[in-house]
RNA sequence: GGCCCCAUCGUCUAGUCCGGUCCAGGACGCCAGGUUCUCAUCCUGGAAACUGGGGUUCGAAUCCCCAUGGGGUCACCA
């Protein structure tokens, strides 16, 4: 029991999984992986106005989906459970435990109710800051009134907060990725450990949890290492263990800044003004509404609003969340591969001499270190990203691809799941065949494959690609049939071609091509228009076998009566 | 502002702990060629960095100090 490692990840459900909470629990899941460890999760909801249990369920999902599974906590399908009884693991069903840790610290004195009303405090706060002051709360001794005295006012009633009486004496907090960093006396003050409506703080929650659950290894972002002194005063205050402590620098955007979910609405604001908005271009939001948010930097619309703004700009919303890369159509090995790279990397050399920078969940579960856990913060690059998805696409099996695309289009595009299921599997393995290489997202898959979506008879034909090329002879020198003139010929070769498949297309259009001592590069342009209605497509061996004979047909004839 | 952390190509980084093998390697991006029926994919090549100043040392990207820059944090949020 002593020695067996225990991480744990500890979101507050206020919304979607962030990119950076995610790479947080891949490491804390791939650290205890490593050691034969439990990797464990705690929901923090002890914000009653802003937690929720669908944000916790959302979040739960969002770690399933990465792959990211945790042997202990709430439960999600097979994920989670409760095998050492450490449950309940949300800390709003914990408030006894609390409880029971404040009165005994109440008794000894390392704990105390204040009264004193919270708008007291800000007038003091403000006044420090104004004398250029860091305001720390720490009353006098004989301002703290008996625990017999603090009891009868609790049990009046009285609206209280309690507090760590907190020993002034330096604190040294050992990290794994900056070393010793030290804290002079006073710099740790008499913070809340439970508020007036009886909830814990999040400091003392997790002291008290993590000591209960018997974490061993605290990894988190570097954003906490600040509260780390309170912590680890509070572990010595209650003779608890303190753990090993990580603290893994931050992830900005490309701009250089925290990444937050406020940067889309920056974004969609910006393109607001860039292009001149000035009423609500949707339904979902009201005049009044759009004003206000356009003109306060600081606003937040809904995320559906959001969204249908974006849309109706045609702008692309920077992901933040892990559900907005899942819908971006980026997939969880590319997403893990990347964000375990920020900060981390696995210090090994490919045979070629460069650096092993691609590799799956199980590498990741054999090698992960704290030690190589760098200190400097990273930006967040999307198309490197977009590289890493692109190539974990391009390595997929047709099937594969397919499935995964399928699945992608089912939740985001309903229309084009059908239309591709419609296909059939053999068709199906075709068209992913052909678009791999043309998409680095599975969004980005739905346009090389349009042509496959939509029917024979809505198909749209651009004007200038049948000008030139159906209706315009096919030499660049002016000469030679028109595009029309060789369809027609090539026709009857597509009638008989034996069975309608890529490499069968691929020698007969070849052989269509020497018999009229024609290069493809002539032939091709033609029947691509006729095809797909544009002059770009993807290779017209595999458009051709996904479209199937009298599809292809039947297009041709529908262009060479235009 | 107080406290704390950090500092290698545009970006992510290797190298730093145990100074020499580093006129600094890789990846993404970028640029230029090539393959190709279009678009992509793919292949080859190229440009591109040790923040500055002081030390220590025969020798510093690597050790020390200062400066500068960047960041985090200062709640009855987590």
């Amino acid at each position: 029991m002593s020695d067996l490692v225990v991480t744990r990840f500890a979101p507050s459900p206020t919304g979607h999984l962030h990119i950076g909470g995610a790479r947080t629990a891949l490491f804390c899941w791939a650290y205890a992986r490593r050691h034969g460890g439990r990797f464990l999760l705690r929901i923090e909801d002890t914000d009653q106005a802003r937690s929720s249990e669908a944000s916790a369920r959302g979040i739960l999902e969002d770690l399933a989906w990465l792959g990211i599974r945790w042997d202990e906590g709430p439960l999600l399908g097979d994920i989670g459970g409760d095998p050492r009884r450490v449950a309940p693991f949300h800390q709003s069903q914990r408030l006894p435990i609390y409880n029971r840790v404040i009165d005994e610290m109440i008794d000894r004195g390392t704990a105390y109710a204040d009264f004193s009303a919270a708008a007291d405090l800000d007038a003091m706060r403000k006044a420090a800051t104004a004398a250029k002051q860091t305001f720390r709360y720490r009353p006098d001794a004989a301002q703290i009134l008996p625990p017999a005295e603090q009891r009868r006012r609790m049990h009046a009633g009285e609206p209280h907060v309690v507090r760590l009486r907190s020993p002034e004496a330096p604190v040294s907090v050992t990290d794994e990725v900056l070393g010793e960093v030290a804290f002079a006396a006073g710099e740790v003050d008499d913070f809340v450990l439970r508020k007036a409506d009886g909830f814990p703080t999040y400091h003392f929650g997790v002291v008290v949890d993590d000591e209960l659950m018997g974490v061993t290894h605290v990894l988190r972002g570097q954003e906490h290492l600040m509260n780390t002194p309170k912590h680890v005063v509070l572990q010595q205050v209650l003779g608890y263990r303190t753990p090993v402590y990580a603290h893994m620098p931050l992830i900005f955007n490309d701009q250089g800044a925290k990444m937050s979910k406020r940067e889309r609405d920056q974004a969609a604001r910006a393109a607001v003004k860039q292009k001149g908005i000035k009423t609500p271009p949707v339904d979902s939001i009201d005049a009044a509404a759009f004003d206000a948010w356009a003109a306060d930097t600081k606003r937040q619309l809904e995320t559906g609003q959001l969204e249908s703004l974006a849309e109706s700009m045609g702008l692309a919303l920077p992901e933040v969340s892990v559900e907005d890369f899942r819908k971006a159509g980026y997939v969880p090995p590319a997403i893990n591969n990347f964000i375990a790279l920020l900060g981390w990397n696995p210090g090994i050399k490919n045979p070629d001499g460069s650096d092993l920078e691609r590799f799956d969940m199980e590498f990741l579960a054999r090698n992960f270190d704290l030690p190589r856990i760098g200190k400097s913060n990273s930006r967040f690059d999307r198309r490197k990203l977009l590289a890493f998805n692109a190539d974990v696409l391009g390595a997929m099996t047709d099937e594969q691809f397919l499935a995964a695309w399928s699945q992608w289009l089912q939740r985001f595009d309903p229309a084009a799941a059908a239309a591709l299921a419609a296909l059939g599997s053999q068709r199906g393995a075709w068209l992913a065949r052909a678009v791999k290489p043309r998409c680095k997202t599975l969004r980005d898959a739905i346009r090389p494959a349009a042509f496959a979506f939509v029917a024979d008879d809505h198909l749209v034909h651009e004007d200038a690609a049948v000008k030139q090329v159906i209706a315009g002879p096919v030499n660049k020198d002016g000469s030679g049939p028109t595009g029309a003139d060789l369809l027609r010929r090539l026709t009857p070769a597509l009638e008989r071609t034996g069975p309608f498949e890529p490499e069968t297309l691929q020698a007969a259009l070849d052989a269509f091509a020497a018999e009229h001592q024609l290069t493809i590069g002539v032939v091709a342009p033609p029947l691509r228009v006729a095809l797909t209605g544009t002059r770009v497509s993807p290779g017209l061996g595999e458009t051709l076998a996904v479209l199937g004979r009298s599809s292809a047909l039947r297009r041709i004839e529908r262009v060479l009566a235009l």
